[in-house]
DNA sequence: TCAAAATTTTCCTATATAAGAACTTTACTC
DNA sequence: GAGTAAAGTTCTTATATAGGAAAATTTTGA
């Protein structure tokens, strides 16, 4: 482990934050000698890591993030193999489509292909949401193992995001023993209002949910009437993208039964 | 200067190029040591910075790359000044348009508005583009001081994209010539077959052109008898971004008269 | 406009680290 | 499936660096 690497990831992360701090209120921060963190942002500015602002020559994040974060997402695994599938699945649905990882407790989008209509579901790639209110996150989250769930569920919490967010921790395992026998996952409205969304996880080579894909749109498209027959697509996108990424077929055979 | 933080960024730059590399190979690359290698992974590892592959076990950008790429995007103060410009621009378009800056003698892509279009141009934030054959590019090149024209003309190779790609510098710079005159680029499918953009400069408080927008779409639409009107509202468009961002006025005018 | 306060930068040395070398593990070949 | 080659990991110390403190700069307020 070396320190002053994590040092300058640890400045990187706190600028990501705020929008703009000086070397004395980054050290003070995180509890860094002001020279050392004067040292290392001269670095990172050196590479364009970080950018100082020349009216009140505060630091910011550089654009050669934003490069390598686009570098970062084209060259992931699971959005090279994911890509095909998710187009035809976003032609065929005529909504917008997402892949996210279960990452750090919270899901993490990594590839958004839009709906073509006008009233449509707007995304960015590179944003966390949470997993108890989101259906990629449900998805996810059903799919793991008890222990996992557990922990997950207790560590993390349900606050109201509308109407309709679940956030009492009994109806969250409710929701998601319902999602394991479903075999997909519906937001409905629970994260953003008129906005409903179905989610299926995907399973890597270890038999793990580790990523899930949604279709999402207005709530008056993605209608409970329509719904069996959007998700059905989905889940059969979900298990092609898991015998892509190596999942045994086993795998996705439990996955079936307990449906079933 | 900190050294493991600057061997730390040329690994992370080295891994987004090619996919997938180990430890040696790394070392190798960029005669860094083993061990050292070895340990800044470690540390990159640790904060998600890069992800090792189970099954190869080579190293690969991570997806924290993925979520910062994102927040500097976001950050950036040029894309929160240029967006509801922006916005507008590709409302009263109906065109893809995009908004770049002027790096390391490339086009550097940083916010885009894709048409709602079925035929229309797809575009990536975060990739890059030569300066030579891109409207983004000849908009911000010939804007800059003479002394800095001929270091970038001398300093870049024009290789053919196209068939209408300028491969010839006396060329260029008359193209830049006539560009500072006309006060916008064109870029008559130099870059791509069929595809035409339109580019304007941007001006910084220093009256430096280091950003641009375009309008662009298939030859079809962006016809030469468009050219004259959507031009002059990218031209608009971007005398407002330059005000807001800082330029003086005087500046402006400058180039109006140029024009006149 | 000037002075005080805050911030940033430079300097120096005790300390953490880079990198050579040896060792271990993994991958390949026959 | 054993032997060999290559890649990865650990260990140790000479060396570069982190961080305290002081100097310089910038900002703020009167």
């Amino acid at each position: 482990m070396v320190n002053s690497v994590r040092k300058a990831i640890e400045i990187v992360s706190l600028l990501s934050k705020g929008d703009g701090l000086g070397i004395t209120e980054i050290a003070n921060h995180l509890s860094i000698p002001k020279s050392s963190v004067h040292n290392i942002l001269t670095t990172l500015q050196a590479e364009r890591f970080v950018e100082r602002s020349l009216e009140n020559r505060k630091f910011h994040l550089g654009i050669r993030l934003i490069e390598l974060g686009n570098q970062a997402q084209a060259e992931l695994d699971i959005v090279k193999i994911a890509a095909p599938l998710l187009k035809q699945l976003n032609q065929e649905s005529g909504e917008t489509v997402h892949l996210t990882l279960l990452d750090n407790d919270e899901v993490l989008y990594v590839d958004c292909l839009e709906s073509k209509k006008r009233l449509r579901t707007y995304s960015v790639i590179g944003i966390r949401a949470p997993l108890y209110c989101t259906s990629v996150g449900k998805a996810m989250l059903a799919f793991q193992s008890p222990e996992e769930v557990d922990r997950i569920v207790s560590a993390i919490s349900l606050e109201r995001k509308t109407a309709n967010t679940i956030t009492e921790p009994i109806a969250l395992r409710e929701e998601l023993h319902a999602i394991l026998h479903r075999g997909y996952a519906i937001d409905n409205m629970e994260h953003e209002e008129h906005l409903r969304c179905i989610g299926a996880p995907i399973f890597n080579a270890e038999g793990t949910a580790f990523a899930s894909i949604s279709v999402s749109g207005p709530e008056q498209r993605i209608s409970p009437g329509h719904i069996p027959e959007i998700a059905g697509n989905i889940v059969k996108t979900a298990r092609e993208i898991s015998t892509r990424s190596g999942c045994p077929p086993r795998r996705l055979d439990r996955e079936r039964k307990i449906a079933g």
